[in-house]
DNA sequence: AGAGATGGTCAAGTTGCTTGACTACTGTGA
DNA sequence: TCACAGTAGTCAAGCAACTTGACCATCTCT
């Protein structure tokens, strides 16, 4: 494969990307979900279904931990999640999704859904099957990085 | 297409992406092109080939055109770029790339290609053509979006 | 029990973006 | 032809999300 093709793929792969992203993001703010952006997503993501500590997601978010605290500080704020005693450990807090946390992911799934609709009806549900067992294949283990 | 399925697509497709972005960016830097930000990559590839007003880069990278301005201003103080009177309007000014930004070009498709290859090694080269294919029929015609 | 590692927060600084205000130039219509 | 609304670009100030550095409480290992 050739270095422009590369870059071609690339290219759609990130312009498809942003895209998604925005309007999950839109279909979330549409359900009255306001004052979060798509990073807190990510965050959301981790958080269930066990919760998780700031540490383990800032690990997952691939930014410090003060800066994952400021992040939790603020979904706590807003209500969509709460800080509770780690029962192995005493240092920790685990951190868990509100009754509205939970009712703001499910808003993100169906505007994914929405999003991913129209790409059904352009390439038919078998090509959108194929490019899910492709992208699973080679989509990483680390960290989701929710900034470039 | 269930929402929990929408959304497992829509994570993967966000994770390779994430880590593309990061791939391509590591690569530059390793080429010897510092002090660059993935976003930079984007507006590298609306100046290609004939340049571009910073009005229109704005709109390219869905920012204002004061931060484009920024943008611009950084990499003509690093060598990548310069800006030129307008042919045909004495308002604008044409940002073009130096031989400097084009070889900084060359090197992220060559980033992207050691990015891509791994891919190839694991779906095999016809998949590849068949994730190109269909990312390309999904992809949006808007600006692409630095940052979510 | 003591020493080093780990979880979390507070504080301060950096930076990339925004909004607001302004100048220079364009082009359209009376 | 010339006034005027619109557009290209910059300067300035403010904001918000992140960083680095310092610190305390608790865990874990020997």
């Amino acid at each position: 494969m050739q270095n422009s093709e590369a870059m071609a793929l690339s290219a759609a792969l990130l312009a498809v990307a942003g895209e998604l992203t925005q309007r999950i993001h839109d279909g979330v703010v549409a359900r009255g979900f306001e004052g979060l952006r798509p990073a807190h997503g990510f965050a959301f993501a981790r958080l269930t279904p066990d919760g998780a500590t700031v540490t383990e997601l800032a690990a997952h978010l691939g930014v410090t931990k003060q800066a994952a605290s400021q992040l939790v500080d603020e979904i706590v704020r807003k209500g969509y999640a709460e800080r509770r005693p780690h029962p192995a450990d005493a240092r920790a807090r685990l951190v868990v999704l509100t009754g509205r946390g939970l009712a703001c992911t499910r808003a993100a799934e169906e505007a994914a859904a929405d999003a991913v609709r129209p790409w059904a009806e352009l390439l038919g549900e078998r090509e959108i099957r194929a490019l899910q067992g492709q992208l699973s294949r080679i989509a990483p283990y680390g960290p989701v990085r929710p900034a470039w």
